[in-house]
DNA sequence: GTTAGCATGTAAGGAGTTACATGATTTT
DNA sequence: AAAATCATGTAACTCCTTACATGCTAAC
């Protein structure tokens, strides 16, 4: 399992709800918003086969009409299509291990204000969950290997506890900080910053499971 | 430039320095040792076409004498020759850019008890200096895109940034640390920071500024 | 007048995954 | 009797990268 291959795709459709972009832009913002942008970057080799794989299947549109103001050449502007809206609501609420995964988890993450709460509480409790099952497997290991493993391995393995360590309690603070946003819903006093641009506030389908 | 493929097999010679393993094994210490003990593990279909790889090109011998103890397959168990002591020296002291990146700085970081505290050295600072770029481009970004950027997209920006800031401290202490081996070289010994228990120094007061 | 940024793509290939194939032994 | 662990491999596939191809405009 673990579809890599779902990130770009659901990056792209989160973007594209703030508003139509066309690649060499999507493609900046891609950068700035996954960990591409810390070092590595997104190549045109995999962000143009992926835009028009996704408009064959009709989840993002194409539009020339606009043309490039920049250059004279027919710069393609992409927008998401309904199917594309549902495709993403689908994505986001998927609750399955895929939306724990260190990959995904981040392009979720950056998208959850387009997501409702209870997808939010659900995809950051997962999280934690899975990052603690892990940090069981990691200290049991450390523990049964400290005597034989030289000092460097272990310290770096140590090193590598403790920032899964520091990750659950972040993930901890957040999870407070959306229960006590769930509880006063009465009092719309402080929404979510959905940032106008997507209006579809119309059936969030809610929870699937 | 076969950037990616130097992690297995640095890790493999690695691994072998310390004695003689047949495939099984191998997999189930590189699972620990690399970041794949967390979550994802090495697939045999990478595994073993890489051990083939490198005993075609000498770097390490296939000995099929000792039969398998458990069952009665010709177990095979790989040594490292003298060319792959010779190559694995080299890639440890690989100064480049490539002994920087994320994924083969902690296998180089694990076997730096086999490689002399100048590389040592030399490979934590190249590291710390690599990571406080990116700091600064990240931190600007951060600051131009935070006005737009909705709440989700720049804490989970900030998280990072985070995350780097913490790994930059580890690096200063280690540097910090070998240098006081280096000039006390009469009376070595002196133990990497950390190594006493879970003493988890996680002040509250992370951000710089 | 050359570098940098805008803008869209294709071709070749690397690195790794899953699924498949085989079969023995130990544990449950 | 079934399941897990030991043990080695191959084939097909996906995702992504690098290098190439094209050409226009703004800035230095």
């Amino acid at each position: 399992m673990a579809r890599r291959g779902e990130s770009i795709e659901l990056a792209v459709l989160g973007l594209l709800h703030e508003g139509p972009l066309h690649g060499y832009e999507l493609r900046r913002r891609l950068n700035l918003l996954l960990g591409w942008g810390l070092g590595r970057v997104l190549s045109y080799g995999t962000l143009y086969p992926a835009l028009k794989k996704m408009s064959r299947s009709q989840l993002i549109s194409e539009d020339t009409s606009t043309p490039a103001p920049v250059t004279g050449r027919p710069r393609i502007v992409y927008r998401v299509t309904d199917l594309g809206r549902e495709e993403f609501q689908r994505l986001m609420s998927e609750a399955g291990p895929v939306a724990w995964e260190d990959d995904t988890f981040g392009i979720r993450f950056s998208f959850f204000a387009s997501a409702p709460s209870e997808i939010r509480l659900r995809v950051l409790e997962g999280r934690r969950t899975r990052l603690e099952e892990r940090l069981a497997r990691a200290r049991a290991d450390l523990a049964r290997t400290q005597r034989k493993a030289d000092r460097y391995a272990s310290e770096y393995h140590r090193h590598g506890v403790e920032g899964v360590e520091r990750e659950v309690r972040w993930l901890s603070d957040l999870i407070a900080a959306e229960r006590g946003r769930q509880e006063s819903r009465s009092s719309p006093a402080r929404p979510v910053p959905g940032q106008g641009g997507a209006s579809t506030t119309g059936s969030p389908e809610a929870t699937t499971g």
